[in-house]
DNA sequence: ACCTATTGATAATC
DNA sequence: TGATTATCAATAGGT
């Protein structure tokens, strides 16, 4: 469908790969919600591109949580086929991250030895939308770190105007003692007076 | 596409369902197949069907274990999620483990730019110079952006801490005050109780 | 990004 | 089910 036939195997023009896979893409993920639709099926579709970035769609029709892609994917782990699989639950957060850790450490011996490789070996066909990949990551970072300071200062200026707060309360009640106290003092001093009166007569 | 147009929306006869089912469902594959071979994307499909039977499909270019559905899906699994905070009662060891994660991923994009370098340079067009040149502007700019809020809120910072102060010295003042009053007053209250005495006698 | 000739997918039918 | 075919939808190539 199109122009002209195409055979099925990789494209091998960047930029002509580039738009195929945008719009297969988009084919292919509203073909997913059709079928789901139409047929009442749960579907997952996880689409990593060559330059390693992820799409992804699901429904899930039985699931009224928010994750449509968490519960496809655990019905599929615990479906009754092939797997080995036992239970993910006791994935604790320190397990998890330390999966992570794991898993960071690996991308970066990988990223090492790609160095490596690209520093002795010099190469005809290298890219271009890499570099703006690698701007998006480089503001990525900044602003993970940004926000995280923002959070720090947001929380310092809440605890500032709280103190604020406190403070004008005691004040407030400072005065209306003083000024309680100030009475009372005016009161007292009319009296003394009626008395050095009496004294005098 | 057929001889008539349908809408999208469940389809209620069953024998019906079931047969777009079935078709729908091999021209999704067929088209993810197509999209991973073309594009050199790796692509996990998962389908359940309305009855609950499970059909899958995956493919992973650069994987050589047999299991290209368990490798994207582990993959899609550790894909960076920059969002879900998480409820922490967070003991030391998860702030240490946070912060090596961070750690890591600051090494990781270092050596990703290190990377994009190295690649760039062996084209030394003036393409990169021109990338880098504008990624330099972005980065200045955020910098900016990003210095001119801190400055706004350490101001605010600063005022509010200029406010404490005040509210603090007034709050002492206040104090004094009512201290010094207090004082007067029982004096006031002795010199009353030294003419009632006088006056009863 | 938008267009359109053309192929591909599929709804209805047998 | 499986094949057929008339139609609609996706998209390849071009602008």
């Amino acid at each position: 469908m199109g122009r002209g036939k195409i055979e099925i195997k990789k494209i091998e023009n960047r930029v002509h790969r580039q738009v195929t896979f945008c719009k297969r893409r988009g084919g292919l993920t509203k073909k997913a919600r059709e079928l789901s639709v139409l047929c009442d099926a749960d579907v997952a579709l996880i689409i990593f591109s060559s330059r390693g970035k992820l799409y992804e769609f699901a429904t899930s029709n039985n699931n009224s949580d928010g994750n449509s892609m968490k519960s496809i994917l655990e019905r599929h782990q615990k479906f009754p086929r092939s797997e080995k699989h036992i239970n993910s639950s006791y994935n604790t957060s320190h397990e998890k991250m330390e999966q992570e850790i794991s898993l960071l450490r690996q991308q970066i011996d990988g990223l090492k030895m790609n160095n490596r490789y690209l520093m002795g070996e010099s190469f005809g066909s290298t890219t271009f939308e890499d570099l703006t990949q690698l701007e998006s990551h480089l503001q990525k970072g900044i602003n993970q770190v940004q926000s995280r300071k923002n959070d720090m200062m947001l929380e310092g200026i809440k605890v500032l105007r709280n103190k604020e707060n406190l403070l004008k309360m005691k004040n407030m009640a400072l005065r209306e003692k003083l000024e309680e106290c100030t009475n009372i003092m005016e009161n007292t001093s009319t009296l003394a007076h009626g008395f050095t009166t009496l004294l005098s007569n």
